[in-house]
DNA sequence: CCTATTATATACCGACCGTTATGGAACAGG
DNA sequence: CCTGTTCCATAACGGTCGGTATATAATAGG
């Protein structure tokens, strides 16, 4: 009680140590629900893609679900964080080239799965995916009302024309989106993706 | 050889008549497909939809896989004839509009379940399923096609103004089409649909 | 009535699912 | 060395998957 056990920052392991990197195991993870879906993927995929076995896999994160979890939270941080850069550009027209040229490299791109990694897992619904639909659904809906803000602020600065509806703009903007990424999943090339996005900011409204 | 069978036109059932509708029980099958995609469709939900055994299943549609593709085909025939619908209509902008709010009916109702069947199917990717997603992109590009022509018609027809890419514009309108079902497949209201669809047509490009 | 044919009902198949129990191997502290 | 703890590897668990073998019921023609 009294020995002052001040949080050892890396605290010694007392047992056998792993024999794996826990953040690259959740990488190959990641790139296998993103392939596959929460439901396509299954447990023989993801321990045989990490180079683990079924019992480390357990102990290191939880089960099947909590792995998912962890990889979407892995996906959003590594892959979406272009939406976080686009809210910051300085007009409403560059904020939306921004999103779309975006999801063409994250989703189009010829290293990564083609296609969305949360469309994917959202449309899958077996029962038991309910929870995992839920969660896409509801990060989704977050970053979609940062949009809508930000739209908002770009009519008060004149950005766009006053008769706009701030959140219709933002859905649009969603729907073409999700376009791109289901365009991307079912083939399309990257020069098709980039002429999708060049006609939707012909149409995009100017100031 | 010589008794001139005529072809009998409702030729004489041999054996014990089956008991059930065909096409009554295509229709829950795709119901159940439409709800739960490929995959997620397990052959006893499709059983008790249908309200028959899995021999008779079996017997009267082949395998789970050629059951799908019958109901896909009466997805198409009945829920996705209003395609044929918009390419009738006299403008370019009326097309589109046709389209857009067609799909808020087919895929936001309250009837049905709610998203696109086919691209519930299309990212539901089980290794065995690669067949299915071949089929449905198969025939989305097919109508994709009977669009762009539509388009360059309404070009020639200076309805569109000259400089507009018929192309990008198509796959602009699909990625619209797109997005609209995969917010309703996660539960977008009617009125937010039609929120999308409104200011989309405010972008739509004027003769 | 008998046979041939077709549909139904039950029970079952092997394969795979996500998950876990079991036993041994590798470390730390005593 | 011994003990405690943690991890790895194998094998197994009950359950569900798509698909079928078998036996029985219902019709038509002879």
């Amino acid at each position: 009680m009294e020995q002052d056990v001040i949080a050892t920052p890396a605290s010694a392991p007392k047992g056998r140590p792993r024999e794996f990197c826990v953040d690259q195991a959740l990488a190959e993870a990641l790139h296998v629900f993103w392939a596959k879906g929460y439901d396509g993927a299954s447990m023989t995929d993801l321990t045989e893609a990490m180079g683990i076995t079924k019992p480390s896999l357990y102990a290191a994160f939880g089960n099947k679900e909590a792995l998912f979890h962890k990889a979407l939270d892995l996906y959003e941080q590594e892959k979406l964080e272009y939406g976080r850069a686009a809210l910051e550009q300085p007009t409403a027209r560059k904020v939306a080239e921004y999103y779309l040229r975006g999801a063409i490299d994250v989703h189009g791109g010829t290293d990564d799965p083609k296609g969305c990694m949360g469309l994917i897992s959202s449309l899958a619904c077996s029962p038991e995916a309910e929870s995992i639909k839920a969660d896409v659904v509801r990060r989704r809906a977050s970053s979609q009302r940062l949009l809508v803000e930000r739209f908002e602020r770009a009519k008060a600065e004149g950005d766009i024309p006053a008769h706009v509806d701030a959140e219709g703009l933002t859905s649009v903007l969603y729907a073409l989106l999700q376009g791109i990424t289901v365009q991307a999943g079912a083939g399309a090339t990257h020069a098709e993706l980039e002429r999708l996005v060049d006609t939707s900011m012909t149409l995009w409204p100017s100031p």
